[in-house]
RNA sequence: UGGGGAGUCGCCAAGCUGGUUAAGGCACAUGGUUUUGAUCCAUGCAUGCGAAGGUUCGAAUCCUUCCUCCCCAGCCA
């Protein structure tokens, strides 16, 4: 209990948290107004003061699946919005319909529910699109020009490239820049109009070509792309850049606190610059959004970027996006890493400025923690081996009792038939025994889980030198459970399954997609994918399991964790392995 | 070489408007419990805060210089 508390405190205290306390003790946000929806100041002045305390957003573009770095901002963003009284606002970035789509909408959607949030605040839906702003932000740029602070250029992109100069020597201004406030406007409407071609002409701010900060030497704000856009559709030939929309919509729903990654900080100059221009036009009006920024996630053994992930799917590397190793939120899903344990995870490793690599094995161990709490316990013999009782009649069988769960007394227990053949795991006999091996050994006394100590006999090989049959001689006076049981003290504790009772299913070991630990760092990140992140047999589970369903996930005991795949039937249980237990075993 | 960031224990990460022994987690080590070599519990784990100087009664926290790493020259986000 302590330690939760503690671990609360921890997890309490970044940078990001410790803005938004101040800001709110110095009431920032007292007058704030808030009309029901998002909107410029002309809406929102009509409105009441906001009832949410802070606004933050998750602003994914619909351009491909979330992955676990998604998962930090999610929790983030929806944590802070959680802990502070305040909305967080599901928002689709979808302002370049060349690259986006309504199937990763959908995708989107359902992954940050099954992390456990909802964009639901007073019973207002907070969900949006980038692309419902689109005649705001079209406003905005008139504004914008009639200013003074905006032009259409009409250079092409490779002049606009060259003329924007290098990091040590400044731009050089476009001929456009100084024309009649008149042309840019009628050029701009032209750029609506949809007769022009794209590239022909962009607007741009105008700003400084001699900035020694890149993102304002008149960075492009709209373009043309006669496209159109999966929610708009052919209404608009001009799509608006994310340097100038991201801030519009951040404002236009009343967003606090803009949380974002590290590569976007040289562009909040611009951000407020753009801002205040619009406020300065009564577009907008204080409190204005404020941007902050944090070092996204990198994990070892994983690739996160977008390009490298459709690259492993497109290239069957994997079997798809929701391919359990992979580490996209649908194939963790798949794998049965848990929205707790991801929570567990990002609490644990914080939020910082400092970039960091997170040792793949933490995100393992939380979901360790989560599962070991939660999920019932199972017997599975994944490498079986007979072992024959010499002692125990043939037609004989009996009712063995096995706990759910070993904390948990309440979860119930199953029962588990005994019978003369079992299987047993290959790793638990050794007929040389190394060192402090204390399972199954020739002369060697080891219990059957929840059932009765042996003493194993001997064994048989195959030709080959394989391990066919181990037999052993059961000691009657030693069944778990019953008095005396405990007469005997052995140090070994092996668990079996009856041949007779056994049921056969698939099971999916997998290991780390990639050997390196970062992967690419000294070649092409490709080389260094693990041969041996699959393997695939058949192994053996308990009777009951046959109602497994998709999705069950359980603890094989001194295994690991597993779950029903997707794919798994009554008659054809498939099981993916999540991960081992620990083994400070060797 | 311009601009913007970051460097605190093996991995993360508090602290950084200067003030008693530098939080916490993970990992690791050693004990204990245990019919999962799991879990759980206990204890240990930075005379040190990228480096070197300086200011001060006192510095991870202030100043100076230096070093290393990351980001920016898309009509991507």
């Amino acid at each position: 209990m302590a330690t939760n508390s503690q671990n609360k405190i921890a997890s309490s205290s970044n940078f990001i948290r410790a803005k938004i306390e101040k800001d709110i003790s110095n009431n920032l946000y007292k007058n704030k107004l808030w009309n029901k929806a998002p909107g410029n100041s002309r809406h929102q002045l009509k409105g009441n003061l906001d009832e949410a305390k802070i606004r933050t957003r998750f602003p994914p573009e619909p351009n491909g699946y979330l992955h676990i770095g998604h998962a930090k901002s999610i929790f983030l963003n929806f944590g802070l919005a959680q802990d502070f009284s305040g909305a967080c606002h599901l928002r689709f970035d979808d302002t370049n319909p060349e690259k986006e789509d309504q199937e990763y909408v959908d995708s989107i959607i359902e992954n940050v529910k099954w992390l456990g949030f909802d964009w639901n605040f007073n019973n207002e839906d907070n969900l949006y699109y980038a692309s419902d702003y689109f005649d705001y932000m079209y406003e905005a740029a008139i504004l914008l020009i009639k200013s003074g602070f905006a032009y259409v250029d009409q250079q092409n992109a490779e002049e606009i490239r060259e003329n924007r100069g290098t990091l040590t020597s400044p731009g050089k201004d476009s001929p456009w820049r100084d024309h009649p406030t008149e042309d840019h406007l009628k050029c701009f409407e032209e750029m609506r109009g949809g007769n022009h071609a794209d590239g022909s002409m962009v607007l741009r701010a105008k700003i400084n070509m001699a900035s020694p900060n890149i993102n304002l030497r008149d960075p492009a704000i709209y373009r043309i792309k006669n496209v159109s856009h999966h929610k708009t559709g052919d209404k608009w030939s001009i799509y608006p850049m994310y340097t100038f929309a991201h801030p519009i919509e951040d404002a236009l729903e009343g967003i606090t606190h803009s949380v974002c990654t590290l590569e976007f900080e040289d562009q909040r100059p611009f951000y407020d610059w753009l801002l205040k221009r619009l406020k300065e036009n009564n577009f907008f009006s204080d409190p204005l959004p404020k941007q902050y920024e944090f070092a996204r996630l990198n994990l070892t053994y994983v690739v996160l970027s977008k390009r490298r992930l459709i690259e492993l799917v497109e290239n069957k590397h994997v079997s798809g996006w929701d391919d359990p190793r992979m580490p996209t939120l649908v194939g963790s899903k798949r794998r049965g890493y848990t929205p707790s344990g991801f929570k567990l995870f990002t609490d644990r490793i914080g939020v910082s400025k400092a970039d960091s690599w997170i040792d793949y094995v933490i995100l393992e161990d939380c979901m360790r923690e989560v599962l070991n709490e939660s999920a019932h316990r199972r017997v599975a013999v994944l490498d079986p081996v007979k072992l024959i009782i010499n002692n125990y009649p043939e037609d004989q069988e009996e009712d063995c009792f096995a706990p759910n769960h070993p904390k948990n007394k309440d979860l119930g227990e199953r029962t588990i038939k005994l019978t003369k053949e079992l299987w047993i795991d290959r790793d638990d006999f050794m007929e040389v025994p190394v060192d402090k091996y204390f399972r199954l050994s020739p002369g060697a006394q080891v219990r059957l889980r929840y059932g009765f100590v042996i003493e194993c006999t001997g064994f048989e090989k195959d030709i080959d030198g394989n391990i066919t049959n181990i037999f052993c001689d059961y000691l009657p006076d030693t069944k778990s459970g019953t008095p005396g049981a405990d007469a005997i003290k052995v140090k070994g504790n092996i668990h079996w399954l009856s041949c007779k009772y056994a049921v056969t299913a698939t099971v999916n070991l997998y290991d780390r997609l990639f050997k390196e630990a970062h992967p690419g760092e000294n070649n092409n990140y490709l080389d260094d994918l693990n041969p041996d992140s699959l393997t695939t047999r058949e192994i053996k589970i308990e009777e009951n399991l046959k109602t497994i369903v998709p999705g069950d996930q359980y603890q094989f005991e001194r295994h690991g964790y597993f779950i029903a795949d997707n794919l798994s039937k009554p008659d054809d249980i498939i099981l993916n392995r999540t991960t081992t237990l620990r083994d400070n075993w060797q």
